[in-house]
DNA sequence: GTTGAAAATGCTCGACG
DNA sequence: CGTCGAGCATTTTCAAC
């Protein structure tokens, strides 16, 4: 995989902060005219490194206010409910992030929710419907103080 | 706050999945005509229902391919030092999450590093010369599942 | 909310340092 | 590799309905 230089670089920042700027004002802005960063901005898509855009929501406007954090432990190892287990997890529509992990718990999730009652439905129908967990641990999240969509180019 | 209808949220889906569209792609997919559409899209980012747009970048690709979440305890709790502390936090280009929580400890923070060496170079170099740290426990992720980066409209 | 047309913008491609 | 410029397509914008 080839290297970004300064100038993809300074692309990505660009889109990272404004996904919607035109090739125009792109090209302005990292000092280059529209054809090379045109080309570029298409290399970067093929090549992966920009994998899509998007439009960031507002949690609470759509209802959901409140984040929780949850852990989780498996009864059993094997592959197969690993798999399945993350799948299952990865289709419910409040999970926002889950992560297979190393160490004491098997999964981590970050679940949008509204407030405690939301919290306990969601346990209750989704998450403890889904068979094989031994245990999991609830924290729930004051505040936000940072959330990158994408890491820092 | 005004409820949001199924078109906003059809709007919001659509954008969600390509930050891109342009208001007459927008219009056509969600089944309306383009002033309209293009009245609640603004409207939707005036209420701060749509937040931005942004670029989806491959962690890989920029070099830090790999994730830790760290979960830490401070010393002391006043005011003043969780402020501070979750300033800097949030300063860091590593840290793509941080928040601050209920429960064992005060906040959970996700990190973008290369391997073990970068993780110890992050802790070295970055989290542990903030003051005021008690404790810190840190896990790998494994594999990534899901990752949203607004909840589902 | 719809339609349609004018105006502006942005994209794409050539030739050329 | 980069710039410049012009034709072409889209899109935005703003009427009237």
């Amino acid at each position: 995989m080839e290297e970004l230089d300064q100038t993809d670089r300074r692309i990505l920042r660009a889109l990272r902060r404004d996904g919607r700027l035109s090739n125009t004002k792109l090209a302005e802005e990292v000092g280059l005219s529209t054809t090379p960063c045109w080309n570029r901005v298409r290399a970067l898509e093929e090549r992966g490194v920009i994998e899509g855009y998007t439009a960031l929501l507002n949690q609470q406007a759509l209802g959901l206010p409140d984040t929780v954090i949850i852990e989780v432990t498996l009864e059993r190892h094997d592959d197969d409910m690993l798999v399945r287990f993350g799948e299952a997890l990865a289709g419910l529509p409040e999970v926002m992030e889950a992560y297979l992990l190393t160490g004491e718990y098997d999964y981590l999730i970050k679940v949008a929710v509204a407030g405690t009652a939301g919290y306990e439905e969601f346990l209750r129908r989704k998450l403890y419907k889904l068979p094989g967990i031994r245990h999991s641990r609830s924290t729930f999240v004051l505040r936000c103080l940072k959330r990158a969509h994408s890491v820092e180019p």
